[in-house]
DNA sequence: ATGAAAGGTGTACGGCGTACACCGAAGGCT
DNA sequence: AGCCTTCGGTGTACGCCGTACACCTTTCAT
């Protein structure tokens, strides 16, 4: 009975329970200010613990993109391959949206996870069985880029604390030193009179962009597009 | 006479000499890899000494973009806009591509610094004069994103060392796991069987998604698009 | 001559990732 | 039962980082 007194056996940890806490740790704090040190005092356990399941940071960071990954809807099947691919992007978009370091982490990585891979593979399959050629889906993949994942890759990233409320207020450079910036800016007219990616509908101009894309990749499937004269 | 003995007086550091040891020593060991205690090291100065010229790292960094930024030629007129911007964008993507670290600091920033505020002015008045309303204007610069700057965003970026031999080879998860894949990069067939982003022309696959973007930019131009039904 | 400014120095602090040696408990063997 | 391996958590320590702060030297306007 002695070993009830210091009681509350910890539950272990798993590489799982690591990963899943890292992605709160970075949802709550910011991936720039994720250590191993605030992690492992998280769980509440020594750093060096948390090298027992993970080799290091980098392994860390792609097992967090994982989990993200992991929570991406299975595509559809049936519909026509503009609306599945669509759709799939969509919803990578929505799995990404909820953890605003994973663009970030996605892009550092030096490669693919698996299960990026897995997921490249799913959309190149839509293309694919959509009618696109092997060179066509190349190329198109390669238009996709990052926004295959759901994310626009806007100039700048939105600041990456927990707080959006510090926002320190575009320098506004000596007024009208930019006219057509300020022209725009004053057009967009909301909260703020930001740049670029404060103040505009995110998901609208997502999918202005997307659609633009799709609509010119269908119009280059139907005419036989092909990098011939390379 | 007796300062001469002590000689070679270094040549005093100014902001500017600063800014431009920093590019080079990013060109040479990656944007990683540059520490302020190296930089200093670089120019024969105490770490210290550098905050005499720059407030901290962050401005150091905003400091070295504006230098690449500087590199980019000044806008043609004349031209119809679709020309010119095409033609714009393509001078910076080369003012950019020899520094490979530009890209992902430009990224990281949280704001424009009025370099970047400056280019994106001109880009967004070829716009206008072009006969885009602001609306459209607006979300087209959106669609661009950061290939306005002259980067497309591939979804993993490639390996910051300047040791590019050092390819750790594509894990080649299980042969057939992910047919797609497999097929798309057997058909790309360079150098080696690598995932998106290796082995394909660049400047071809920026091009090409350029292409598409600015052709789909001027048929809604023409057919004068707005986000009336928003 | 003097005093202030500008610019380079030295020391030090707190944070980081992680190598390495250690140690207690769990579980499979004989 | 006794033993031994293995696994997971610990403690200490190293070398790197950015940078605060006090200091000293050189320069130059007055």
């Amino acid at each position: 009975m002695a070993e009830q007194a210091k009681a509350v056996r910890r539950t272990p940890l798993t590489r799982d329970r690591v990963l899943r806490a890292a992605v709160v740790l970075a949802d709550d704090i910011g991936i720039e200010a994720l250590s191993m040190r605030k992690l492992a005092q998280e769980l509440g356990v020594v750093p060096m613990a948390l090298y027992k399941h993970v080799a290091n940071k980098e392994q860390l960071l792609d097992g967090m993109v994982d989990v993200v990954v992991g929570e991406i809807e299975p595509p559809v099947a049936g519909a026509d391959w503009q609306k599945a691919v669509r759709r799939r992007i969509l919803s990578a978009r929505r799995a990404l949206v909820g953890h605003s370091w994973a663009a970030q982490v996605i892009r550092s990585r030096s490669g693919p996870t698996p299960a990026v891979l897995a997921y490249m593979d799913s959309v190149i399959g839509m293309f694919r069985t959509g009618g696109f050629s092997v060179d066509l889906t190349h190329h198109v993949m390669h238009a996709l880029g990052s926004r295959m994942m759901g994310f626009t890759q806007e100039l700048f990233d939105a600041p990456p604390g927990p707080d959006p409320r510090t926002r320190p207020a575009p320098p506004q450079e000596d007024a009208g030193q930019y006219p057509y910036v300020r022209e725009l800016a004053g057009a967009v007219a909301h909260d703020e009179g930001s740049v670029l990616g404060q103040g505009c509908d995110d998901q609208f101009e997502f999918e202005f962009a997307l659609d633009l894309l799709l609509d010119g990749f269908e119009r280059l499937r139907r005419q036989g597009w092909s990098s011939a004269g390379r």
